[in-house]
DNA sequence: GCCAACGTTGGC
DNA sequence: GCCAACGTTGGC
């Protein structure tokens, strides 16, 4: 099993619309990357486990944790003409982009924020991809390590 | 294959 | 809204 750090936007879905969804389960659409698409479609796995992190918004930072339910598959909304996400080049028998399904795992019941993990950048959570000058992945896999340091700061 | 121009991300 | 740090695009 596996650790992952995922990033939305809470203006555009955030923890509290996963929470409001049918069995608190969602696709994770709208991945544009192809660095991200390799991670979606060839490595996550179900029962991986991701902190949701809340990125361009008043306090950035960790929101809870949700669970892998679905293997990757291919993100219909490139295929959705009207969609904000649909790409022209891909398409149902050679789809370009992946998605999966997350299901919310546990709230935290405070935002870890982007500072406080910033404390334990020479620490503990050294080399932690989200703290890296210049990361702009959507996705980032999270060592062991890292993942028992950042739920004891929870 | 190079690289300038452009678009996007995301913290501030 | 600014801007640094990327990734992508497209002419050559």
């Amino acid at each position: 099993m596996k650790y992952w750090l995922m990033k939305s936007e809470p203006s555009v879905f955030g923890i509290d619309d996963l929470a409001a969804a049918p069995k608190r389960t969602s696709c994770w659409d709208g991945v544009r990357n192809y660095q991200v698409r390799n991670m979606l479609r060839d490595e996550f796995a179900v029962g991986d486990l991701a902190f949701f992190y809340h990125s361009s918004c008043e306090v950035p930072g960790i929101a809870g944790i949700v669970e892998v339910t679905k293997q990757g598959y291919p993100d219909h909304t490139a295929f959705d003409r009207k969609h904000p996400h649909h790409d022209p080049a891909s398409t149902p028998d050679n789809p370009r982009w992946y998605m999966v399904d997350v299901r919310l795992k546990q709230r935290f019941s405070r935002v870890i924020t982007l500072d406080e993990l910033r404390v334990h950048a020479a620490g503990k959570l050294r080399d932690l991809l989200i703290l890296r000058r210049g990361n702009r992945l959507s996705i980032t896999p999270v060592d062991g390590a890292h993942w028992k340091f950042i739920n004891s700061l929870a």
